[in-house]
DNA sequence: GGAAATTACTTTAAGCTTAAAATAATTCAA
DNA sequence: TTGAATTATTTTAAGCTTAAAGTAATTTCC
């Protein structure tokens, strides 16, 4: 790797030129539309099937692989979205019984997160049903296939935070 | 390409296994990552640098691509959003002084849709600066990995739209 | 020509999402 | 140990988003 054909000025600051980079951008776009094609449909097979939304879905996720249950904050980092975002979601998720808070016994600012009985038995149903859609949106990439993409994305995603760390440092 | 080791019942409806796809779901999870990093990073430079949101960025990339307007409907489509929630976005811009609407000359039912000149030359100094955040987001990877994974994302989106099919026909 | 279907758009209600400000508990440090 | 900084969460205001229902104009087709 790292053979870039012209990284000439990924340090020089100074050039400041017009310099095109549609490659790039058409990149992005097709990344954005896979994304946002997916998660549309999952979103309404969701809805039609379980009358669920997305984020609920999402949510119970994340507490389904946590037994012990989460914090608001660690569940806000994973979900990677605010922390008002998933007060209104807890909130709503335990009004329909689906999720229980408790106080934490250590810290009595934190609380800890978790599903129901009901709520798990819901979500574990729900999960195996949105396996099988992924699968088969995705039935049309052979293993090697999967194999790259899985790779090239975990590179993506890497470069992705190293550029967004120059912001902060 | 076809080669999949075992696509034994995929025509088989019959079997209703548990049979897992956790690849599948690892790889649909890690393209959803990697595109939320890098649109909240867009949204978050969208904001601090020019102060406007990413849908009004994408409304106007758009209508720059057409000079002589688009109709809510066309832009309905195009960026696979609700009309309902078009009607909003073009509202806020056409009071911003971005966007003007005019009332279609054969169909007085359609509007068409276009940039001031302000808007224009507002969104395309945005343009200009978006285009560097996302060569500097997918920096980490070389032309190679950009084409393979170009390929990769293409052959995934017709995936995708081939399965969504099956709910309609 | 005129009823029925379709198309373009808007409105509504509900929920999602964020940034920023506020509150409260904990930790750090002089 | 006490004041300052940090951390966990909630609240607020604004905007985004959708599905569903409604309005109005156009097209279809008998």
């Amino acid at each position: 790797m790292d053979e870039q054909p012209i990284p000439l000025d990924a340090e020089t600051k100074a050039v400041e030129m017009p310099e095109h980079h549609r490659d790039e951008l058409r990149l992005w776009l097709r990344l954005l539309t896979c994304s946002t094609l997916i998660e549309g449909e999952v979103r309404r097979r969701l809805r039609d099937r379980f009358d669920v939304t997305l984020p609920r879905f999402d949510l119970m996720a994340q507490l389904d692989k946590a037994p012990d249950g989460m914090t608001l904050s660690d569940l806000s980092k994973r979900m990677m979205v605010s922390n008002g975002n998933l007060t209104g979601l807890v909130d709503r998720l335990v009004t329909s019984g689906h999720l229980e808070r408790r106080v934490s016994a250590t810290d009595r600012r934190a609380q800890m997160v978790s599903l129901t009985p009901a709520g798990q038995a819901e979500f574990r149903a729900m999960a195996a049903e949105h396996e099988g859609w992924i699968a088969e949106l995705f039935g049309g990439l052979n293993q090697k296939d999967q194999k790259d993409l899985m790779r090239l994305l975990a590179k993506t995603k890497i470069s992705a935070r190293r550029a967004m760390m120059g912001d902060i440092e």
